[in-house]
DNA sequence: ATCACGGAAGTGGACTGTCCAATCGGCGTC
DNA sequence: GACGCCGATTGGACAGTCCACTTCCGTGAT
């Protein structure tokens, strides 16, 4: 009867906080049955099952229909949709979006740049091979380009700021894969030169040469995007056209 | 008219996507209320609750009971709850989340010297002045504190970075309350010295400089706090419940 | 003995119906 | 005209029921 009598719903919220607090669930676990829940917590179901769904939308758990509800695997995600709202709420411009991600990038080589283990530039070296082994397939080239980027991140040993990148970039990359198929050689040569210059000043700890690197990379490439697409102001003054919205996770074809 | 989803409470949070898109939706309106929702989408009424408590996790929506659901006002907010569980699910160190701090107050301070304009400036300023005034009262210096850094990122003219450093922060103002009020008047001294210094190089449009000083600013702001406490984790969110504070100092009932 | 198939059990997804609580506006009273 | 009360509206929560999907185990055919 502490804190949590304010609301019923949040009182799942707290009781899936605690539990993950006291270490009772991990990545990977499966919650209690909503209907255990229910019982344990003497709330309703339709209650639990608001709480995991405000859970679930936090990126915290996933519902598996038949299964059970899971706590995900893998590195800290957050989840981009609440960037994508704020975005058409305040009317955010696709400038801004570009440039918090060239911010957090930008902070994410510097670091990386400052610590990056042997491993971490292995993974990241791998993506540059990749890069220049796809040159003639823009579809391709995207995926490792992701990679390179996310790679770097990674390396930079701080999981909030990959995840920040994360969702920024994510934000970018959905129009990104529409540009990519129309890309020249000349275009993705120079981008992959640009990412093993990134790849070499990160490797040898020069921290301000893989920020500037980065920086320009980006710069780049955002003017590059820029002198792609005009219809920014038509397709604000056209209506939706209803069913073309991306509903699928639109993350591109990654396996590993 | 429905959108056909694959899921019914999808259809929830598609449908309020595309009366944002269309611009049938802004800041401060009222959405439908649940029950003609429910009647104008076909679904039942707990699916558009559970829908809708989704949007609410995320920040889009926030429901007052017995008035309607709203689409809050004021500048973009992204919940730093997602964040609390990230920190306490995959055991991230509080340095990381100071760094990512500095990491985007940093870049938000070079972008505000790029780019602040005159009534940025001003309420900086004010800021600053109010800092030096409350020299003498931790609590109402954080305050002031609170407020010069959230101006400065907002004198960045990017909201998402500006969300982004809001974020962070939340997560580290939290038990920056509990050593404020042990902050002698040196420490505070120091920090409304520095503060006053990196709105000037703000002011001055000096780029570099005012990176270097909120980069400085934060690292001995950091390096206090280390100092200071050892444990990290969530707890609840709220009022700290009894058992973690070896000495508590004087209530201070105040909530802000 | 092995493997494929089928069904039962468990789980999340959703609906109907009902009631409660907070809010807000309008009406009547003072 | 100002105040206060009362009811309509709205979100919050509950109970019970049914459906869809997943999983797994036992059965039977090979």
């Amino acid at each position: 009867m502490a804190k949590s009598g304010k609301d019923s719903t949040e009182q799942v919220i707290t009781f899936v906080r605690e539990m993950i607090a006291k270490g009772e669930l991990r990545q990977g676990d499966r919650l209690p049955a909503e209907r255990d829940l229910s019982t344990k917590l003497g709330v309703s179901r339709p209650t639990i099952r608001a709480g995991l769904r405000a859970l679930s939308a936090m990126g915290v758990v996933k519902s598996r229909h038949g299964s059970g509800t899971y706590i995900p695997e893998g590195p800290p995600t957050l989840g981009s949709e609440p960037l994508r709202f704020l975005a058409a709420l305040h009317g955010l411009s696709r400038d801004e979006v570009y440039e918090a991600r060239r911010v957090l990038e930008v902070s994410a080589a510097g670091l990386a740049a400052k610590r990056a283990s042997a491993e971490h530039t292995a993974v990241i070296a791998e993506e540059v091979a990749s890069l220049f082994a796809s040159i003639d397939d823009p579809q391709e080239f995207l995926v490792h380009d992701i990679r390179f980027h996310r790679a770097v991140a990674s390396a930079s040993g701080n999981q909030i700021v990959a995840s920040l990148v994360e969702m920024v970039s994510a934000l970018y990359y959905e129009h990104r894969r529409d540009t990519a198929a129309r890309a020249t050689d000349r275009n993705l040569r120079d981008a992959a030169d640009l990412h093993r210059a990134i790849y070499q000043a990160i490797r040898k700890h020069d921290i301000d040469l893989a920020q500037t690197l980065m920086n320009r990379h980006l710069l780049h490439s955002a003017a590059y995007q820029a002198q792609e697409d005009q219809p920014l102001g038509l397709q604000a003054a056209r209506p939706v056209k209803g069913s073309r919205s991306p509903r699928k996770r639109a993350a591109a074809p990654d396996a590993s």
